[in-house]
DNA sequence: CTATTATTCAAGAAAATAATTGAATAATAG
DNA sequence: CTATTATTCAATTATTTTCTTGAATAATAG
């Protein structure tokens, strides 16, 4: 063959690893898992309700094509995100959004019926925040709170929100976020709020979308 | 099954369609020759090397991904990157070359041996350029360079190279650029005129990339 | 050392994808 | 209307990919 052909089909081949590693639905959501944080094979199974094997291969391919980093520790085997993998799947998302109708129709769909998903408006939220107009809940895993949220969010885990009602306000409105528009913890957490009498609604946003907004987050307790 | 995980699944698949898309080496190359300019099905199939049915059913995918847009003109239909694709693509490149270092590897493979492949240095470049040190040429079909070509580059599309030899300087660097690091053309342009007797040198940076560093283009004649 | 637990490996079945071929369409020129 | 040309379609084959299942490995606790 022709070298110079020779040369390009090598070069398209070693591009087309990235792209084979993102063709799958299943894979594209254990990256955006990994991108809020490390995982251990056994939780990304449980998030995404794939056996444990095929978890396992699904997380070789990603790192075959170098879209993820593992580390072992102790009994355990830790998956992350390698470098700008994120923002390359941001960029892909973006894409995705603008130019598939499908997935606003899904979404649609999703929320349809459901009280307080309406997109809020930003500006509203930060000057709401600001004067204690609202309350923000971060409903993800404690853990991922820890890691990163909101100025001024609480943390309520979602399965520890029905709990906590009791030291919720009744006569301001609740706002609650989790890890963005394709993550359900918030929307649950809505609507559990709404049906026990609070006024609450979903922020879309994620921390991700909020950091990449240039928005400032806290960590720790 | 439960409606969380079948919303899930539903926008992970949706967003799997553009992953599918770019997960064939072919439709990677096809896309990347798109995002130098709208092409006809038969230019596509010649520069990829592919049969023209080929090429069309790649097209037909890449259409149903919305990555690519078509308009019929007379008895050609003429292909076009969609909005935001090559940004996506550059995106995707910058993982690629980042992250899989077979990549540096079968490119520097090629290059063995071949002299003026030597990476430039930009600020050299560019200011060697203004004292008109140096002669910099664009070696890609004239009709690209009209659409869009690097400042003072002279247009000599490779197969004309050879008849414009007498026009060339012996004394002075010649400095030859096509579409980017993965096009041939100026590697073929650089070999030739350093067989000729020539100080030929290539740039590995296409019109695009030039682009994409904030540099200014010219465009017509 | 044995049992337990997390993960990976290996093999097989089902489904999806890619390339080839020849035929069908659609636009135009004569 | 007929011939020509660019493109698409449809059917087939070969190849890859995905998921499942059960077994194998590796780290740790007792």
């Amino acid at each position: 063959m022709n070298p110079n052909r020779r040369f390009k089909d090598e070069i398209y081949e070693q591009f087309s690893r990235i792209g084979k590693a993102v063709s799958s639905p299943k894979r594209l959501e254990l990256l955006d898992i990994l991108c809020q944080g490390e995982r251990t094979v056994e939780k990304l199974a449980k998030e995404t309700a794939l056996t444990i094997a095929n978890t396992s291969q699904h997380l070789q391919v990603l790192k075959n094509s170098r879209l993820v980093e593992q580390e072992k520790q102790g009994l355990y085997v830790v998956y992350r995100p390698a470098p700008m993998v994120c923002d390359f799947l941001f960029s892909m998302r973006n894409v995705a959004e603008n130019r598939i109708a499908e997935i606003e129709q899904i979404k649609k769909r999703f929320l349809e019926g459901k009280k307080g998903m309406e997109p809020m408006d930003r500006e509203a939220l930060l000057s709401r925040l600001e004067t204690e107009d609202i309350t923000l809940l971060d409903v993800r895993p404690a853990e991922e709170f820890r890691a990163g949220h909101i100025n001024g969010a609480l943390s309520v885990p979602l399965n520890e929100l029905e709990f906590m009602l009791a030291n919720l306000p009744k006569d301001q409105e609740i706002v609650a976020y989790c890890r963005g528009p394709y993550c359900v913890l918030s929307v649950q957490a809505v609507e559990l709020l709404n049906q026990r009498g609070f006024n609450a609604v979903r922020l879309e946003e994620g921390v991700q979308d909020w950091k990449r907004m240039g928005l400032s987050l806290s960590t720790g307790k």
